[in-house]
DNA sequence: GCAACTTCAATGATATATCATACATCTATA
DNA sequence: TATAGATGTATGATATATCATTGAAGTTGC
């Protein structure tokens, strides 16, 4: 049966926090996807980095990352300054409203973290913890991206 | 820290597992994605869902199982026959080379399977599931879909 | 038997995901 | 220092994700 399949379960709990998650920051009236928040935030943290370095954090593509960049700069949320040290990049810098809405963000991401995960010990969440990065390790063992 | 979140660590786990999945079997020189795969699996087992069921068990939206089904019909893994005591709805069945498919792709989703998940016991597996299952329940409880 | 409601599938709009490739620029080395 | 290779970004093609809406077809209640 699919339920007994650990994958599905990953992929069912994953998928529910993620539309709790949207649906919470919708309802606060914030116009940002989860997924743009987090290319935002790992940006706001380094502001050096390059597509390829920004999309290992998020475990995206470039080319993802490369587009939701320029979403971001359209909205106003990012911009990009020439960089003169190297003409293939630019420095990514978080605006005023760019900062604006992760503040607005962050009462609403932790707030949705305890609600789902309600009922789980700090014993339970290392466990978990271990056991995902142990399943990241196996699979990334074979992974042809070497 | 992001690596903490135990979001981040979950989506970082099965992001992997995805790629080793879907890597191992394009290996295996089969043409279709694991998304597609499950759906048509679905519909293997119950040849009787609408499209809404469907998502249901595949944790997606109708929209984008409608696509699915118009795009496996497209590559002759499925055929949709008019039903006649329902002027909405077409009875989906797997074909000869849906079946070939699922039969090839079969030994390739055990072995990820049991890649992915070395280490672990059952212990560590039922452990896993009942946690999954409580972040699923806790983010439903006030999910906005009644 | 028909009006109101519900169900089902399809599709437009927008965003994300991924691969492959194109192009520019940078770096190392022969 | 010319150039081969590496690196960084952008983008086409295709698939997926989601919401909202449309329109057709079924069901209910009266």
């Amino acid at each position: 049966m699919l339920s007994s399949v650990i994958f599905y379960s990953l992929d069912k709990a994953i998928r529910q926090y993620r539309k709790l998650a949207q649906a919470n920051i919708d309802r606060a009236g914030i116009a940002i996807t989860i997924d743009q928040w987090l290319v935002l935030r790992v940006i706001q943290e380094h502001d050096d980095l390059t597509q390829a370095d920004i999309a290992d954090r998020v475990f995206k593509d470039q080319a993802s990352v490369a587009r939701m960049i320029s979403l971001l700069t359209k909205r106003g949320l990012l911009a990009a300054v020439p960089l003169p040290s190297d003409g293939r990049r630019s420095q990514l810098r978080v605006t005023k409203e760019g900062e604006q809405v992760l503040s607005d963000v962050q009462p609403v991401v932790l707030s949705n973290r305890s609600l789902a995960l309600q009922g789980l010990s700090e014993d339970d969440l290392t466990l978990l913890r271990n056991m995902l990065e142990r399943i990241y390790l196996n699979c990334s063992a074979r992974a042809p991206t070497p």
